[in-house]
DNA sequence: CACTGAGCTGTATCGAGAGG
DNA sequence: CCTCTCGATACAGCTCAGTG
């Protein structure tokens, strides 16, 4: 019953990683469809940051290049253009706000999307002067200060206290959010993203398993190899370079999603073994082993 | 080909239990 | 008691694989 972390093949494995989700893709998928601003947006200008962040805060339960697809139409369509722009948006009735939102389908979950889209612009608007850069300056850029900030701040509505930043607060949103602002936004400025968590879902656990990067046998809760899978990663890009700036574990997020969505997912849970493997690029890394995610635990014998 | 049900990078809420 | 944490459940609407 013991989990063992090999910090030294995230050295290996996470540059290869990082650039095959840029370039060449993860089993046929490369992805950041976040990547294109809007026609006439200006690469981290004000509007593309709360694009960005406007965007990223409905951003759950559905696929996200239709997501910023749709974000794109309705910001380039001259009668929505105003849902980017908390000062127009906040004379506007929250039926007509959804109405547009549904227009160029950015928004599926109608009601819910529109209230999170109104509070996380009223809140921009109201507490940060309409720029998210001015929460950022009073969290001092510090990007764990800005996560505890989305998720501890409230305000009262009239009724009750509500959230600021309801979605964008969440543990897999925020930081998210955060990343896009660096690497979409050009936002320079934030420090200590290295002490950012990557947020493991399932699939960053599996992915994480089939590697090796954390090995050994395990019976037991989820929550108990999360932990290992977290400062696994964090441990393990620290010496690590991207070509361009330092890695931190959130660059591999997306990556290792992928890897486990269309790849380590189909593994057989007793014998580890991948019909995949032949076209994955990472099959010189993964290991053998029994590797089972359910409702009642994980089942882990690999080494 | 219509239909069904599970799944989707999730979050909010509520109740039980632990700790102060 | 009161807070805090944890886990289970509700919720949402579309998509896609599986079925008849």
């Amino acid at each position: 019953m013991a989990l063992e972390l090999d910090v030294e093949k995230v050295g290996n494995v996470a540059p290869i990683l990082y650039h095959a989700f840029l370039n060449e893709g993860i089993h046929g998928r490369k992805d950041m469809p976040e990547d294109r601003p809007p026609a006439g947006v200006i690469t981290g200008s004000l509007e593309h940051l709360l694009f960005l962040t406007l965007t990223v805060s409905i951003d759950y339960q559905r696929d996200a290049h239709a997501l910023w697809d749709s974000a794109r139409r309705t910001y380039e369509d001259p009668e929505t253009r105003y849902l980017f722009d908390p000062a127009a948006l906040q004379n506007v009735p929250f039926d007509r706000m959804m109405q547009d939102l549904q227009r160029h389908k950015l928004s599926k979950k109608i009601h819910h999307d529109t209230f999170i889209w109104r509070t996380v612009a009223l809140t921009l608007l109201k507490k940060w002067g309409g720029d998210p850069r001015n929460f950022l300056a009073a969290c001092d850029w510090n990007a764990v200060t800005i996560l505890e900030h989305l998720r501890d701040d409230q305000h009262f509505d009239g009724k009750r206290l509500t959230w600021d930043f309801p979605f964008l607060r969440g543990p897999k949103i925020g930081p998210l959010w955060v990343r896009m602002l660096r690497d979409n936004g050009k936002v320079e400025d934030i420090s200590n993203l290295e002490n950012v968590p990557i947020p493991v879902d399932v699939h960053v656990a599996k992915a994480t398993l089939a590697l090796g990067i954390v090995k050994g046998t395990y019976h037991g809760s989820l929550e108990g190899v999360y932990a290992f899978v977290r400062d696994a990663w964090k441990q393990g890009v620290c010496d690590v370079s991207t070509g361009k700036r330092p890695m931190i574990a959130l660059d591999v997020d997306e990556a290792l999603w992928h890897l486990s969505k269309f790849g380590c997912t189909k593994r057989n849970v007793v014998t580890g073994e991948c019909p995949v493997k032949n076209e994955c690029i990472m099959k010189g890394f993964c290991v053998k082993g029994k590797i089972h995610l359910g409702k009642d635990g994980i089942m882990l014998e690999t080494g």
